[in-house]
Formats: C-alpha cells, structure tokens, sequence
DNA sequence: ACCTGAACACCGTTCAAGT
DNA sequence: ACCTGAACACCGTTCAAGT
C-alpha cells in the first residue's frame, strides 16, 4: 500500500509476487521442473531481474519452505493440553503439506528457521513443559512428530503410491491381505503413526492418578 | 567371473560399475551435484555410454536406492520378537542411510519396490501378524516407523544442524534450556522417535498377561 | 553389441550496460 | 534503484554414425 513506483520500466515487482508464483508453479509442475527462466517468463521479466529480491535458487527454495510454514502455522493456544497442542500443530503441518504439494521434496532438505518458526516451536516447548515433560524431552518430542508428518509426506510424494497387490500373487499372503481393502492412503497412515506416537508419549510421562 | 570382454573399445562396463561409482560420488558431493555427464567422466566414457545400462537419470536415481537398501537390509528372522525385529529392520535402514548420506536425498522422492524389498516387507508383516496385529495395522506399523527413520535423517541431511541456540536470547526460555545439554543430534533423535513408536505399538495389542 | 560425437533445448549465474 | 541482454559453463537426451 502506497509505494511509489514510476521509475524503471514494469516497475514494482515485489518479493511476495516472486514467491507468491513461485509457490504456485511449484504445486503445478513439481519444484523439481521450477527454473528461474520459467518463473521469470510468468511473471513477465527477464530472468535476472529475480535477483533483485532473492539472493539465488537456494534463497528462493528457502523462501518457499517459510512462505508455507508461515501460511499453515499458528502459535499453540497456551490454555490447551498437550496433547491437543501437539496433535493440533501435527494437523497444520499436514494441511500445509497438503495444500501445497509441490513443496513437500523441499522440506526434506530445507529447513525454516525463522523468528515466527522459533516463536511457535517456544510455544510448544512451554506448554509440554509445563505437562512435566523435560525441556529437552518436549524438543524430541516435537522433532519426533515434524519428522513423522514430514516424512509420511515424503513417501506418498513419488510416484503414485505402489500397488503391489497384483504382484504378490501367493509369495506375499500377509501382505495381500494388508492391502485388500484398498490401498493404504497418506491420511491413514498419518493418523496410525501419529496416534501410536501420542500413546507413546504418554508413557514417557510421570504417572498422575 | 568368465565373461570374455574383447568386443568393442573399452570393453565390458557393467551396471553394476556404473551404480557403485554412482553412489560413491553421491556420497562425496551430494547427489545434487551429480551428473551423467560427470558420472561418465569418472568411468571413463562418453555420457551417452551410460544409457545403455541404465533407462535414464530417473532410472539411476531409482537405482540407487534400491542398491542401498539391498547393501543394507536383511530378511527379518522369523523366530524372533516383533520388538527386536521392527527395531532391527529400523536399525539397518538407519546404518544404510547413515552410510550414504549423498542418497538420502533420494529416499524423499523415489521409492524402491523390488522383489527383494517386497520379501523383506512381507517377513516382517508376518512376524507382525503372529505377534497378534491384523494385517493392515502390521503394514502401517512399517510405514510408520520406515517414514521416522527417513524422516528423521532427511531432517538433519540439509544444512548443518541449525543450532538457534545463539538466536534465543531470552525470548525462548524453554528451548534455551532444551539446549543447554548441546544440539540434538540424529541419533538422540531417532532413538527417541523409535522408543515413543514402538511403546505405542505396544498398547494397540490385545492384553496378553 | 557397445560406444561415440555432434546437436538440441534447456539450466543457474556473472557482468557490463541501459533507464 | 531496478531491469536487461549477452555470455559462460554447465545440464539431460536424441540421433546418426562408427567399430
């Protein structure tokens, strides 16, 4: 609101409509088909004029990694348990994932560390401690359930999900009958390794009868 | 062994060369930075020789993978404990890994379905199954704890671990204190993710005293 | 059968130059 | 300040040609 902008010639590109396209080319074709001479071309510049507001590919790859955690993420209600805190934050990861497809290959690389990323890791960190988990504890604890959403995405981010059903014949009788009813889904296998890990976390913690 | 190789010019490349020579500059630069062209430079050889030993680049990566997991994980022994054995197959996944570092990065996006791999699953869904878990629960079970274990190393495969510690001030109390005993490293946080998973398998089973 | 070389359509990035 | 164009050193892959 209200720059000024009448100097040079398109004048006005900002930093947000690079990552803003960016953001979306990537969700349509994959990161890995994303180039600085295709996201130049969309935003109807010359591909050097990108460097004007990212330092190089790997800024702009860094960037997109924040611009989706900060869409997704919120700071943890300080009044809730902790389990709702963890499994709501494990839930906005995965929304955020899920929204934004094309990003997924990028989180296994990169990582955001951010003001507002650290704010809310904090905030997670307060809430298990005061739940009686040791600081330390808590931050496993958080890294553990990160890795999990993060990494069950990953492997549901190849190729379409292998339908080994047809292959097994009756080599593999367990796992035919794993998969007869139907495929396992990303969203299924989310909610098992989430559900297991809360249970066990449960367990790490001081009885309170 | 005896096959007799005095055909053409330099005579007798094999797939199995190109993979391992594959590999090991994967695991010294990264396999960001690993090129046909440069793979064929290294053996020796016109880029263009490659393709007749592997589809494409997608084909090498594929590759790869697959011949990590092959280095690295063994049929599960089937007179064992479900405990030691999901813990077991975790571990050799965890030595691969850690024994190549430049393919980590390919375990985010390509997944490795071979008759090979396919036997080990079903070994373990079998064990799973004799141990008390229905068929599905035993396959998401897997997924669950593979997805941590990738997870997890792909989480510390990008930059140097970021050590906020530093950035913390006194805005993050919680996680100062998380730090204060040094960074979390790979193996705390795998260990950690695998003792909450496994202690929650343990209470998806059906009482047994 | 196995390997080569030139060629095509791309990359990320530097640098000097334009307005 | 912001944007451009040419240039450099790379890519993966096709294709026709060599032995």
């Amino acid at each position: 609101m209200g720059r000024s902008r009448v100097q040079g010639k398109h004048a006005g590109l900002t930093r947000d409509q690079v990552l803003r396209a960016a953001v979306r080319l990537a969700d349509r074709d994959g990161v890995e088909s994303l180039s600085m001479r295709k996201l130049a071309r969309e935003l109807d510049v010359e591909a050097m004029t990108l460097y004007h507001h990212i330092q190089n590919k790997h800024g702009l790859e860094d960037a997109i990694v924040e611009y989706v955690l900060a869409e997704s993420l919120t700071p943890p209600p300080a009044s809730a348990g902790w389990q709702e805190v963890v499994t709501g934050h494990a839930q906005e990861l995965h929304r955020g994932l899920a929204k934004h497809p094309g990003a997924v290959p990028l989180f296994a690389t990169r990582t955001a560390v951010t003001p507002r990323t650290l704010a809310i890791l904090e905030g997670l960190l307060h809430v298990l401690r005061d739940a009686g988990f040791a600081p330390r504890t808590a931050l496993h604890l958080v890294y553990a359930v990160a890795g999990a959403v993060v990494g069950q995405h990953l492997a549901s981010a190849g190729e379409p999900p292998p339908p080994p059903a047809d292959l097994a014949g009756d080599d593999l009788p367990v796992l035919t009958a794993a998969l007869a009813g139907g495929p396992v889904t990303l969203e299924s296998r989310l909610e098992f390794t989430l559900t297991a890990l809360m249970a066990g976390f449960e367990t790490l913690l001081p009885r309170t009868p």
